[in-house]
Parts: C-alpha cells; sequence; structure tokens
RNA sequence: GGAUGGAUUCCCGAGUGGCCAAAGGGGACAGACUGUAAAUCUGCUGCAAAUUGCUUCGGUGGUUCGAAUCCACCUCCAUCCA
C-alpha cells in the first residue's frame, strides 16, 4: 500500500489542491512539506499530535517535513475557527513557547542529518518592511476574494479586525519564503487553514510561477462534531507536567463507542488490517478496542513504559479501587486540628474539590469514598493512625482518585 | 468623528428599585442504570465558621432606608453614517 493510498484510507485527508500530482509527489519521496503551528501555548496538544503523526507518517516515506513554528504569526492573531478574538500574547512568551515545542517535538520527527527542518517564521516576518510588503504581496491579493473565504465570513458577524484579516497573508508569504529557501513545495494543514494554505500556493504561482500544493487533514471530532482533545478542564496536553501519562491515558480509555475506530485509524500507526477486524467488535467488546487505543497512543507520546504503568494503574483502579501507582497527597501533622482532619479538607487538600463548598456536596450527593465506604457525614473527621502506613484511597466519583498517606 | 444598541454567574440568556445568589437552557459535576461508552432519569452548579453570614450582574463615583435595575463619567463590543 502507498503512503498515499494508507493516509486515505485512515480518513486522514480531506480537501487537496491536486490530487494526482501530490498522490505522485509524497509516494515517491519528493515532497518537501511543512506544517505550521502557533505557540499559542507552552506545551503542544492533541490537535498538534495528528499533524506531527502525520508528518511522522510521510517522513518515513522518504519525504522532509519542515516544521514553522509561527513565532511570528504567533504576534497576531489566526481568526479562523474561532468566534473570538485571541488574547495577544507577548513576545517573551511567544518564545519561550517555540521552545517548548522544539523540545516536544524533536521525539516525534527524526531531525538529524537533515532529514526534517525546523524553522522559525520570526526570522522572516520580524523584519519586513510594511511598505515593501504591501507593495511585492499586497497586488497578489483580492480583498473580495478573502471576504468570501468561509473564516472570514464566519467572523464578519462577530467583528474582525485588520490585524486577524492580515493573517492570510502572512501564512500565504510563509509558504513563499519557504518554496524559495527550501525548495517546500506542499503545504500542510488543519482543514479550517484551508484557505490560508491556498493563498500560499496562489502567490508561488503568481509570483515565481511555479506549481505547490496543499493539502489538509481531517479535523478529529467527536461524534458529536466537537473537537476532540479537550477537557472541561482545557486541552489534552502532551507535556507529562501538563496532563499525566495516566490522565492522557484515560482521555482516550473514556472516548465514545462511536469514535474509536476513528480516532484508532487516525491517530495510531497499528496496521489497518488489524483496526478493520476490531471494525467487527461490538458492545462491551469495544471496551478493548479503547484499551489498544488508550495504551499505543500513550506510548506514542509518553513512551512503553509510561504507557504499561498507567494501564496497569488503570486496571487496578477500576476492578479493585486500589493501585501501586497513583496521584498521592501527603499530609503533615498541621493539617490536623485535635488529632483529627474533616472529610472536606481532606477533599480539599488532595485537589479532588476546588473548594469546601464543592466537597461538603459531593459527600451529600454520596459521591465520595474511603477506602471503598461510602462517606455519609458531611461532619466526618479521622484520625491521625487512619492515613499512617500505606494510607488510603479517597474516591470521588467513578474516577478521581486520590491516596492519601500521613507524613 | 457622529447616531443607535449592548456588556448579567463556565457559556447562551431572562431580570428595569426590595420577594435576587439572580428565571430558563446548555455544559460541568454527583447518583441510578451500564461496559471506565452512549442514551435516559434524578440531584446539583458563587464562597464560607452553613436554617446564618459574606462577595458577585463591564469600571469608578453618586441618588436612595434599600441598586444588577436610577443618574454621571469612563472602558470595551456591535450596527449604521463619515
Amino acid at each position: 500500500m502507498t503512503i498515499f493510498d494508507e493516509l486515505k484510507a485512515r480518513g486522514l485527508l480531506a480537501q487537496l489542491t491536486d490530487e494526482e500530482e501530490i498522490k505522485e509527489l509524497i509516494n515517491n519521496g519528493k515532497a518537501t512539506f511543512y506544517i505550521g503551528f502557533d505557540p499559542t501555548a507552552d506545551s503542544l496538544h492533541v490537535g498538534h499530535f495528528m499533524a506531527l503523526c502525520l508528518m511522522k507518517r510521510l517522513q518515513m516515506a522518504g519525504n522532509k517535513p519542515i516544521a514553522l513554528i509561527g513565532g511570528g504569526t504567533g504576534i497576531v492573531c489566526d481568526p479562523s475557527g474561532r468566534s473570538d478574538m485571541r488574547t495577544m500574547m507577548t513576545k517573551e512568551t511567544i518564545e519561550h513557547n517555540c521552545e517548548c515545542f522544539k523540545k516536544q517535538m524533536s521525539r516525534f520527527i527524526d531531525f538529524s542529518e537533515g532529514k526534517a527542518l525546523m524553522v522559525n517564521n520570526a526570522e522572516w516576518l520580524l523584519d519586513l518592511n510594511y511598505i515593501e510588503f504591501l507593495r511585492e504581496i499586497g497586488p497578489h491579493f483580492s480583498v473580495n476574494r478573502m471576504l468570501t473565504a468561509e473564516c472570514y465570513k464566519q467572523r464578519m458577524e462577530k467583528g474582525l479586525s485588520f490585524l486577524e484579516f492580515n493573517y492570510m497573508l502572512m501564512q500565504s508569504y510563509d509558504f513563499y519564503e519557504l518554496f524559495q529557501r527550501y525548495g517546500c513545495n506542499m503545504q500542510f494543514g488543519g482543514d479550517d487553514q484551508w484557505s490560508n494554505m491556498l493563498g500560499g500556493t496562489e502567490l508561488i504561482r503568481r509570483k515565481l510561477g511555479k506549481d505547490a500544493y496543499a493539502m489538509t487533514i481531517t479535523l478529529l471530532l467527536n461524534s458529536e462534531g466537537k473537537k476532540m482533545g479537550k477537557t472541561q478542564k482545557g486541552a489534552v496536553w502532551l507535556d507529562p507536567n501538563k496532563t499525566s501519562p495516566f490522565e492522557f491515558y484515560q482521555y482516550w480509555r473514556n472516548v465514545a463507542d462511536a469514535d474509536v475506530l476513528k480516532c484508532l485509524r487516525m491517530l495510531t500507526f497499528l496496521p489497518l488490517e488489524q483496526i478493520d477486524e476490531m471494525d467487527q467488535w461490538e458492545g462491551s467488546q469495544l471496551n478493548q478496542a479503547k484499551e489498544i487505543l488508550a495504551f499505543e497512543l500513550t506510548k506514542l507520546v509518553h513512551g512503553e513504559e509510561e504507557a504499561a504503568r498507567a494501564q496497569e494503574s488503570a486496571r487496578a483502579l477500576f476492578s479493585s479501587g486500589v493501585a501501586a501507582d497513583m496521584p498521592t497527597t501527603e499530609l503533615t501533622e498541621d493539617d490536623f486540628t485535635d488529632g483529627s482532619i474533616d472529610m472536606i479538607s481532606v477533599l480539599c487538600k488532595s485537589g479532588l474539590v476546588q473548594s469546601r463548598s464543592e466537597g461538603r456536596r459531593a459527600i451529600e450527593q454520596g459521591g465520595v469514598t474511603l477506602e471503598n465506604e461510602k462517606v455519609t457525614d458531611v461532619k466526618a473527621a479521622y484520625g491521625k493512625d487512619t492515613f499512617a502506613g500505606d494510607g488510603v484511597v479517597v474516591k470521588r466519583g467513578k474516577k478521581n482518585f486520590r491516596k492519601v498517606i500521613l507524613k
């Protein structure tokens, strides 16, 4: 199976400028392609993960990836797919974020011996001269055309600043620069980037009379049509300090039935035949598929050892309610008044609840257990001996565990 | 620069002097049912020393016994005109 057919079979491809040409290029390892990453946070998240996988897949097929970090574009905001304006970040923050991105990406992509490149568009964007830019690039963009682009259309309702409006020009200019500097002939990106990407290929054609290609990756949406990789706490990060391997594992372990197969296809490197086989599974058997998904992804991001640990913890927690390896909170002598501590304080200390009110509520609703015993009294209090030795397991709801131990 | 409309709790959105910690919906959280899924049902959703008290309706000041609500100024947003 060629790389192109595989990408297609995995459902990764959304829109392409020229299917035949692109097929030819990537199947023969002749593509030098880039994907842009906006440094909006100090860690990559699941949304970027798919792009990284794609880069890896194409690299394995002999193509050369360029990871473009938006150190320059990050200063303005991309209006695509968002309904309000992003808050502006300081240059220092952006630089810091770029550094973090670099480290994380090196884990996935082989940057040795020029097999891949990482560049920052701050290099050429920051020193641009406004008048020159207008003169060189401005004439090639029609405002009328731009306004018909879906991403701007939506923002016309809510308001769109000139700053954001320029994002397309900058992204197009990036492609133009990369084409000239590194012979970059293809751009990949999220499906919401389509119009920005087309801007680039057109700019190259108009300025240089050469062909360049663009291809978008299907956005990873769940069955409800929402972007995956988001939780109420925010994004699911690839940085283990921001999202622990266990939480990361649990996120995938808990995806809806309807989404498992799609995730397996799009995100893992498991052979398609194996995935097709799982497609036959039904009902509770799908639970196994979820375990596989969670394990595979955790392995890719955090390594096999961490993945195995997360899996073991999860299995133990959900079967017996105890696991060797789980988040632990240490209590000190000071936490005890008159030799005891009340349950609500324990919940707060362990971070299982945000406030005492929330803790009270959780107990009232029967959502709190200590060593698998339901806590029914809001005022329940415990002595030091309860937490001595190996400590106790405190549970809030079904999926929030914490070991609490006396130091 | 001018005119008009607007800013309410995580989000949408009602409230136009006291009965307002603020309707309704969404989301989140907890319980039941399950398979760590979905759907459904129930509860719950500012904080705390918890039948009470404290802080919150863009910001600052004012009127009033009493303000999310009235007045003044300011900030931001949208629409129209230039």
